[in-house]
RNA sequence: GGUGAUGUAGCUCAACUGGUUAGUAGCGCGAAACUCAUAAUUUCGAGGUUGCUGGUUCAAGUCCAGCCAUCACCA
């Protein structure tokens, strides 16, 4: 029976470019994921979207002199066209300023206020006279309180590396001018009864405390043990507005809002296709499993206060049917990838940019470096000279190469087909026997989301043709023997068909490559397009993934003898070491951000 | 400061609830073989007192305590 697999993706604020460490903690497991249960044939709905809100936007746009809406739109385009070319299918990749996600967060906070799960309470907070407003922690700069040191930020000291309580600084001031001397001024916010759920989400926890990562369930068990209310609203401008008299002033904190765009997205999705109560056949569905991708600053909103937010809306747009909504099946967070052995820095530009890259090396070169160093169980480090040795020395040195080999004997001593012979030999059936137990090992690691792991096993296998082939020799055989010398070209072809699929969640690019050169027609994937939709008063653009066209399957190779080949084509380009030392002296250099071309 | 995680060969990583002399692991390195292939492949080999110091145990990379380093979250 297909399963319902529902792929929720960390949402990334569109205040900068993406970068390997967004891809390596989300994005690419996420779709290697996802990828996976397509060929398997469940029922996959995969969402994301560019975060909008959220005052990391509202600072780099007050420093760009433009507004964040622009600043938002400039990204999230960005976003669409970087995603599509290293090829994340996403079904749905939306934003947060949607008329469909505003409204739907204000009705997760209406039946929350019904529910009795909010409740005001007062907060004092920095309030500027010549702004004539409250000023959120990262617009205040002052005097530490801990340490003395003059321009501690307003939620953390540079010096001591203390967080702040912005209240408490010393001679606080607004960053933008620091003429403005800020008063603490009492604000009236809704807090979020955290501590209503506690049980129920222990409860939960414990009870999938089995499949998750060991980290992922310590780190949660934790935080959840002294929950307390969380203001979910602040005095900003920018945000979802509250859907009270009187609260005009004031928007919703991006950490209440942003995660429930796993959920709006979805309704987002069964809108576009016109099918709109689709998203409930993962969302009320008992049967359905929940995957949240994130990176480890992540956790407690996933695993904590979002399984909150869902408990208090049980119910929500399911006319009254008591079926619960579905919490995280499992969130697979993963940690950092560090660049060079430092920390990811986008103030002093230590970053690798993925339109950057994507612009000068293949997607799938990429992809395959940062699945073979995928920060899955401890921190991660992304080298130029490892992405150069695992291009060249793994990627194309054994699984390019084989490809090549093979196919190109075939075609070039078996009139451009793949050889037609008598009985396989016992060597050869073990092959391919030994290669088709790749769907299992293979897809068993997939399913519990060690990709790393996965991705070693199938290379792995990739060795196992090369090491037959030599063992074979059909090279030399075919002088004598042109029937043997077809069993190991066809046994080894076999195989490649078989990898092709093995290898196509990690390497979709090049595994269409190679189904191409084996003589069949058809895409393994759908189509990943970026579409605009329309609501009432505006439009937006999204990533959106077809998978009508798709005809690859998680199944053995049928591969037929005497199958014509098509021309074989080498997979990956081989890089030069130069760029070893060309691309660490971008690292902390300014950088300019061109437009991306496809 | 509190909580959680991580620290194993030059590099990237394995080793289920403690059990034979740490893994025929991948890359790199050394040697040999091969020549179909983007000099790509295959075979063999050399590399480790498992961050440090103690402890529990017949037995510890694996458990406990302390310390050091890195990371995240929280105050």
């Amino acid at each position: 029976m297909a399963k319902y697999i529902h792929v929720s993706v960390a949402w990334p604020y569109s205040n900068g470019d993406l970068h390997v460490g967004h891809l390596a903690g989300a994005y690419l497991p996420a779709d290697i994921f996802a990828r996976y249960h397509r060929l398997k044939g469940n029922h996959v709905l995969m969402v994301s979207g560019s975060d909008s809100h959220g005052t990391p936007i509202m600072v780099e746009a007050n420093k760009r002199g433009i507004t964040p809406l622009q600043l938002f739109e400039q990204y999230h385009e960005r976003f669409l066209l970087t995603q599509q070319k290293v090829g994340i299918s996403y079904d749905l990749f939306t934003h947060t300023d949607t008329e469909n996600h505003h409204k739907i967060a204000q009705d997760f906070f209406t039946l929350l206020l019904e529910r009795g799960h909010l409740r005001v309470e007062k907060q004092t907070l920095l309030y500027s006279e010549l702004d004539q407003r409250f000023l959120p922690d990262r617009f205040v700069e002052g005097e530490c309180y801990i340490c003395g040191y003059k321009e501690a930020r307003g939620d953390q000291c540079d010096n001591c590396g203390n967080l702040m309580d912005a209240t408490k600084l010393i001679n606080p001031r607004s960053k933008e001018n620091p003429d403005d001397k800020l008063i603490p001024r009492d604000s009236d916010h809704y807090f979020l009864a955290l501590e209503q759920f506690i049980e129920h989400i222990v409860a939960y926890i414990n009870s999938h405390a089995g499949h998750w990562r060991p980290n992922v369930v310590n780190f949660s068990l934790n935080f959840a043990k002294d929950l307390r209310g969380r203001p979910i609203t602040r005095d900003i401008d920018w945000g979802i507005a509250i859907p009270l008299e009187g609260w005009s002033g004031k928007k919703m904190y991006v950490w209440f809002e942003a995660v429930m765009g796993y959920f709006t997205a979805s309704v987002e999705w069964a809108n576009n296709i016109g099918k709109p109560d689709e998203w409930k056949k993962w969302w009320y569905n008992p049967d359905a499993e929940i995957y949240n991708f994130i990176g480890k600053d992540n956790i407690p909103f996933h695993t904590v206060i979002w399984q909150a937010e869902l408990l208090g809306v049980n119910g929500l747009y399911n006319d009254g049917d008591t079926t619960p909504l579905q919490l995280p099946y499992d969130v697979p967070a993963n940690e950092f990838m560090n660049i060079e052995g430092k920390q990811f820095s986008k103030s002093r530009n230590w970053a690798i940019w993925l339109p950057d890259v994507l612009d000068r090396y293949q997607a799938d070169a990429v992809r395959f470096y940062v699945t073979r160093t995928m920060p899955e169980t401890h921190d991660s480090d992304f080298s130029w000279e490892g992405f150069f040795s695992s291009t060249n020395n793994e990627l194309l040195a054994a699984w390019g190469n084989l490809v090549n080999r093979v196919t190109g004997f075939s075609y070039k001593r078996y009139n451009g087909a793949a050889p037609v012979v008598d009985q396989l030999l016992e060597i050869d059936e073990a092959l391919i026997a030994k290669i088709e137990g790749g769907f299992e090992t293979v897809g068993g690691l997939i399913e519990r989301v060690k990709l790393r792991e996965a991705l070693k096993e199938a290379m792995s296998l990739v060795r196992d043709v090369n090491a037959y082939l030599d063992e074979r020799k059909p090279w030399t055989t075919i002088k004598e023997d042109v029937n043997d010398a077809g069993r190991a070209i066809y046994t080894a072809l076999r195989a490649i068909d078989n990898l092709k699929t093995l290898l196509a969640p990690f390497l979709p690019f090049s595994s269409q490559q190679v189904h191409e050169i084996l003589g069949y027609d058809g895409q393994l994937f759908g189509d990943l397009k970026i579409e605009e939709f329309h609501e009432g008063q505006r439009s937006h653009k999204a990533l959106v993934y077809d998978g009508t066209p798709a005809i690859g399957k998680w199944e053995k190779s049928q591969f037929a003898q005497g199958q014509p080949l098509r021309e074989p084509q080498p997979l990956f380009v081989k890089l030069d070491d130069s760029i070893i030392e060309t691309e660490r002296a971008y690292l902390g250099q300014p950088r300019d951000e061109k437009p991306i071309v496809l």
